[in-house]
DNA sequence: CTACTATGTTGTAATGATTACAATTTAGAA
DNA sequence: TTCTAAATTGTAATCATTACAACATAGTAG
């Protein structure tokens, strides 16, 4: 069976041909996309898509913890396929973001205050090694 | 010399009645308010006051480090005017934002990467202690 | 103290992301 | 094959934020 047939069936998701389009796009394209991307991305093999199908199925996969939903930008939404603990880092001047893979020592802190902890978001912004070094 | 005034010149801003006042709230509130809070509540004593105002004093502020702007939210800017490191808890529940006293440890890491990092923000999402209690 | 100018303020209109909603279609169970 | 709850679609509404032009003012120079 297809690998994202599986996961959806996994999560007891019903398997639609636009859910499996989205999961496989962010599945094969770790770059954070928006949901504009994302939409306008698979618009071209898919005429029919709407956005807020886009919409829909990525808050699905958000509150079954199939894509974690960035707030790092301010302005968009955006999502990351891997959702293993990890950081990000956003740079201001290519807008690229990129994925830092180191995880919180602090979590253990914030849940000795009480609190419960369901995410736990690691953002850093400035300038990129490669804008830093004149980049294209 | 009145403090804020103070702050103002100290960093070149011009000194206006408007900017103090929201300087002021934002001394006196430490709940990370947002910009609809900031400008409904300075309009009661200020009905002159005009949003764009806000949201321009407030580019301003963050521009010169004076306040801090979380995006821990997704859908609107939070601020907050305790510009030590520190970071954030986001309760799901009652919407509150709750200080951390940690600052983050691997900014080093990252910045052995090349990157040159201007601002951390560690976000935590979740249930607070005092929702959890089946707080009010 | 007065006049000047760059800068700040205001209000309205535009933008862009996201959500609401009603009609239509469909996945998956019976 | 039939049925029903759930998904999809497209449009309209909402909400935060930005653009912009007219007006007002802080702070400087004379």
């Amino acid at each position: 069976m297809d690998k994202y047939v599986q996961i959806l069936k996994e999560h007891g998701l019903k398997v639609t041909p636009q859910r499996l389009e989205i999961l496989k796009y962010l599945g094969t394209h770790r770059n954070h996309p928006t949901v504009e991307t994302i939409y306008s991305e698979l618009k071209k093999t898919t005429p029919s898509l709407s956005k807020t199908t886009v919409y829909n199925t990525l808050q699905h996969l958000d509150e079954h913890g199939l894509v974690y939903l960035l707030t790092i930008s301010g302005s968009e939404s955006r999502f990351d396929s891997n959702i293993n603990p990890h950081h990000h880092f956003l740079c201001k001047t290519c807008g690229n973001i990129i994925d830092i893979d180191i995880e919180c020592p602090n979590a253990k802190k914030v849940e000795a205050g009480g609190h419960r902890i369901d995410e736990v978001h690691g953002y850093f912004k400035g300038v990129c090694a490669s804008c830093l070094k004149g980049g294209d």
